[in-house]
DNA sequence: GTAGAAGTTCTACGTTGCGTAGAAGAATGT
DNA sequence: ACATTCTTCTACGCAACGTAGAACTTCTAC
């Protein structure tokens, strides 16, 4: 899946923290601390958009950008991604789960009842 | 954590596989399909080990490389690396569940109950 | 104890990903 | 028509990684 660096998955946060599809400039000016260049957003839109982690839509005159999953949805793949390199997905889970804290386990238990009777 | 590319992720598979630490020479030799110098290897070694997944011991003339952790500890870090970049981590963990197969939630089910009282 | 084999360390080169942005071209409102 | 805005193209520098040769250090066998 996408390898994100650091400004990409800057502007994917602002991303996931819009209420819709936001423009170039409209990251910039999220973009919290730095002073970009509005065409180095650009250059990443692009590229975040060919891994497939955003989308663009046209907005008028401009372009806006809006992401292609949830960040829920973007992690937990990247977790199930991790998850297939190994050979024995049970045991590594057993593993992760010995590290997950009350609320995280508490979270699994709701997920696993709700789950009940077979997903996949 | 460690970030991993295509030939360091071959090698310390074949660590991983095997049963004690090997040299250079062995890893080459259980490669599958490449040519490598063992040279290359060695570099691979060495930074395997700047990244802390893999340790050296001597062994009489030469040197030998063992993995620092098992794979299942080692992808579990990695799962736990991605859900801590999620400010919900609960959110994430329902998604995640949904994906999961009938084996891998009958794997959660035990480690958690196995887990049950608190374990961070 | 000296030559050759085996091992180690150092250095390096090419590729690719990513942060960064300017220059040039296209659309649009007044 | 002209200035403003936006897009696309091109590019540079740095770091990571795959890849390996060259040179130095031990051992071991004679």
């Amino acid at each position: 899946m996408a390898r994100l660096g650091d400004l990409e998955r800057a502007v994917m946060d602002v991303l996931w923290d819009a209420t819709g599809p936001l423009t170039a400039r409209a990251i910039v000016e999220a973009l919290p601390g730095r002073e970009l260049a509005a065409t180095t957003v650009l250059t990443v839109l692009s590229r975040l958009e060919g891994k497939g982690v955003a989308r663009r839509v046209r907005d008028g005159r401009a372009h806006s950008y809006a992401p292609v999953a949830t960040r829920e949805e973007h992690v937990a793949e990247l977790m199930r991604e991790a998850l297939g390199t190994a050979p024995d997905p049970g045991a590594v889970l057993a593993r992760f789960v010995g590290t997950v804290s009350d609320e995280e386990a508490d979270a699994l238990r709701r997920a696993l009842r709700r789950n009940r009777g077979g997903s996949k």
